[in-house]
RNA sequence: GGCGGAGUAGCUCAGCUGGUUAGAGCGGCGGAAUCAUAAUCCGUAGGUCGGGGGUUCAAGUCCCUCCUCCGCUACCA
């Protein structure tokens, strides 16, 4: 096995069913898993649930349930989406899991064993209807000289015995990291805000709650149950077998990758790397923070009723043309727009139209006048040697160099210059003339196009992988080819004098057709 | 208010440390071809690079200022 590469994604809050923010994050993650591994590294993936806090526990309450029970209910429909999504996640982690609390409890024990942990006071104005503490400035006038919620509940000046982390005593160490390691967090626009946040002054955290249960329970305080943020960031060693000496561990910690929104950016690139140090962990060496998929520009909310069910989608486009779309048309890292015509358009116009059409027409050429029989190569020209040199460079250079930097629509678009340069490949030499001119160098051309093709799978893959398999299986490509390394080693000739017979194709990705209908 | 980012062809955007006629994709237009999912290929589009000022032999690319939009400015998951 190759370097280990550890990803993970954010574990999602499932008080409401997974949207296509989820999906996003969980297919991104899943392509930058799927080509590390395409690139020979031993790969591991993790993503789940974070099914502790308030929310969850008023939300079991609205529906008459357990927390624990909605926690389950809910965490399906999020694995349930992986699995719709082709997201080849290694361990779906839910945060009620007993291996989960005990790591969570023994990272507490650790920070606690370094100092970092004492009991105090949490004050602040304190709504009992919505059991949550609201800041002096959240608070809005109740119309008779007082105050009262945001949600116009009554608030009371309230006490609580918390638990505190000296997350201050982590400040110079927290900007020599980001200082030191750039790379850390990024993209950079985001690094910047923390770094400014952090340098404004960083204040204990409260880190645990007495009014209510549903959370691991605070090791020797009874009555205390970890803020919710403890124990979801401790999911990543929990994955591993931390605190267990584990040959994952060991392997896998610190983690390559944490991709996360931009809207939890803080808790992982603050907290998170301070909760490690003063556990006397690694930090994670990389923490992404992407972008926001907007419907038609318009930020998606439950209130406005633009929020996208990722299985809709999945079910009115394909699985591999939702994820192409997505991380071809969205710049990783900034806020994207989606809408069905755009996602037609890209499928039909990238896949149906530039590479599905290129496989069809020349695999069905192929099975129509060589009753399938792979060609045979009959010397090379130079506009052959010429095609193989844009492929190695687009599919074996600037692609993963573009994916290992995360510039993931722009590694595609290197992809698409290649699919163009084989489909003009296709027209100067016109193997269709060529049959009637020149047999050889027609099978030539069309053995030349075959390997271009493969090599084209093979590099999408991470993208579109049940596609791209489907067309390799098709081919007869062996598995042992289907790697970066691999890809351009010689397995065509084996394979034609193996009398390997392609059938006649199916269109691959058929074009998709909108209804008139533009609302909604 | 403070800090940070963005404003480039109809649309979506590239443009690194300043330097030949400002680029790509999509759409549109004009050709070619007919193997293929009416798919492909070739050519084309002349946009004051948000406004104004400045530095420089030379500025989307640096500085100042103004306008518009967005993000962050802690205990909410």
């Amino acid at each position: 096995m190759g370097e280990p590469y550890y990803i993970t994604t954010a574990i999602s809050y499932p008080n409401g069913r997974p949207h296509i923010g989820h999906a996003y994050e969980a297919i991104a993650a899943d392509v930058i898993a799927r080509f590390q591994r395409l690139n020979g590294r031993d790969v591991r993936f993790q993503t789940g649930t974070d099914v502790h806090g308030l929310k969850m526990l008023q939300k079991a309450r609205e529906l008459d349930t357990t927390p624990r029970a909605l926690a389950d209910e809910m965490s399906q429909y999020f694995k349930d989406m992986c699995d719709r999504l082709d997201v080849s996640y290694d361990r779906f982690i839910q945060t009620s899991e007993d291996d989960h609390h005990r790591a969570s409890q023994a990272i507490w024990k650790a920070m606690e064993a370094n100092g970092d942990l004492y009991l105090d006071r949490y004050e602040g104005w304190y709504s009992v209807r919505d059991e949550a503490y609201y800041a002096e400035d959240e608070l809005v006038d109740d119309g008779q000289g007082g105050k009262q919620s945001p949600q116009g509940t009554p608030v009371e000046w309230t006490v609580e015995e918390s638990w505190f982390f000296k997350l201050d005593a982590y400040q110079d160490k927290l900007l020599a990291l980001y200082d030191e390691h750039p790379e850390f967090l990024q993209p950079d626009t985001r690094r910047n805000e923390i770094v400014s946040f952090v340098k404004s002054g960083l204040r204990p955290l409260s880190i645990s709650r007495t009014s209510f249960d549903w959370g691991v329970k605070v090791p020797g305080s009874d009555g205390h149950v970890m803020y919710v943020w403890v124990d979801a960031l401790t999911n990543y060693l929990t994955g591993l077998g931390y605190p267990d000496d584990t040959e994952l561990m060991a392997k896998h910690w610190p983690a390559d990758l944490h991709l996360i929104g931009k809207d939890i950016v803080r808790f992982h690139a603050v907290y998170w790397p301070a909760f490690l140090m003063s556990a006397n962990l690694p930090v994670p060496k990389q923490v992404f923070g992407h972008g926001f998929l907007l419907n038609k520009g318009e930020k998606m909310s439950k209130s406005v009723g633009n929020v996208v069910d990722p299985f809709a989608l999945a079910d009115a486009f394909g699985v591999d043309q939702l994820r192409y779309f997505l991380l071809r048309e969205v710049s990783f890292g900034q806020d994207g727009s989606y809408s069905p015509q755009a996602i037609a358009m890209r499928s039909n116009a990238d896949l149906s139209n530039s590479f599905g059409n290129l496989a069809q027409r020349i695999l069905s050429f192929i099975a129509k006048n060589l009753d399938g029989y792979l060609p045979a190569i009959r010397g090379h020209q130079p506009a052959d040697a010429a095609l193989f040199e844009v492929l190695t460079d687009a599919l074996q250079t600037e692609m993963p160099k573009a994916f290992e930097e995360l510039s993931l629509s722009q590694g595609i678009e290197a992809w698409m210059r290649a699919v163009f340069a084989c489909n003009a490949y296709v027209d100067e030499q016109a193997p269709w003339a060529l049959k009637k001119t020149d047999p050889e160098r027609m099978e030539t051309v069309l053995a030349t196009l075959y390997i271009a093709i493969a090599q084209l799978s093979i590099a999408i893959s991470p993208v579109i992988p049940s596609s791209a398999k489907a067309l390799l299986d098709h081919m007869g490509v062996p598995d042992e080819v289907r790697s970066l390394g691999a890809m351009g080693s010689h397995w065509y000739s084996p394979l034609a004098e193996s009398d390997y017979q392609v059938g006649v194709p199916k269109p691959l990705f058929p074009r998709i057709d909108l209804p008139a209908e533009d609302a909604e």
